[in-house]
DNA sequence: TACTTATTAATAATAACTACTATTAACTTT
DNA sequence: AAAGTTAATAGTAGTTATTATTAATAAGTA
């Protein structure tokens, strides 16, 4: 069986259409703006799929899920450590080319969670909604 | 980041209980946990009204509502600027007293967005589902 | 008081997933 | 290659958390 060295899922021809259409976009797209996308190239997929994939391939590693952003799930194929910023008004998602880091400061705080990383984004409004 | 002043919404009762239920707990509930507890107080409250008045009452900036936790939104009494940390397992939020800044470095950032604020959170796996 | 507006409890409706099922495709063993 | 086994899919049903509607009631105002 032919498995990628990321996680162990098949990468089939939903998925392959899938990922690639999601990594030339810099829109950071929800389940639904993406299936309409890949319904161009494989008019038969399943909205079922989208979804089912979208969250298989998050889990093995191949996106970034973003959860914060409004009541609709969006998703990241630039695996790049950066940052995004959301528009607070239409809930859009804006990549910003700096990596921000957590000062040393904080890398030890007091709390009895096992600290495994963090969260920043940014949020403000977008020009369009301006 | 910036305080807003609160809104002029009514104190019902419900609202009233609400609040005070919601600022005597750590815990950061969801609506529906809160539903129960508020019941014992109330105990013909609708779930749409506890619903409706979290809303309104975080609107009106007397409460935080926290939307990075899980599916459900979970909601905080506690208005002084503090840091969460999200369990990864079962979603439940624990406060951190230190109040994490953006670095002076990052207030410059290139976007074409309207920067508002920013935010921080830390996740981990808690003592519980350690 | 009479009128107007806001809020409520109860319930219906919605949005965004998520699970199920029968079918098909991919891999493994014979 | 054939048969057996497992994984993935399309289509659809079901679920969950929330949001809207509605008729009744309470609060504010003239
Ligand atoms: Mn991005
Ligand atoms: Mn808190
Ligand atoms: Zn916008
Ligand atoms: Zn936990």
């Amino acid at each position: 069986m032919k498995k990628d060295k990321l996680g162990a899922i098949r990468l089939t021809e939903q998925r392959k259409v899938i990922l690639e259409e999601l990594k030339q976009l810099k829109t950071h797209p929800t389940a639904d703006e993406l299936y309409f996308i890949v319904k161009k190239i494989l008019p038969k997929i399943s909205i079922a799929t989208v979804y089912r994939n979208l969250e298989a391939l998050s889990a093995a590693g191949y996106i970034i899920k973003i959860k914060s952003a409004g009541n609709q799930k969006r998703f990241d194929g630039n695996m790049q450590e950066h940052t995004h910023i959301r528009c607070i008004k239409c809930n859009k998602v804006r990549d910003i080319e700096d990596k921000i880091e957590l000062p040393e400061k904080y890398k030890n705080l007091k709390t009895d969670f096992n600290i495994i990383g963090f969260n920043i984004d940014l949020y403000g409004i977008c020009p369009n909604c301006l």
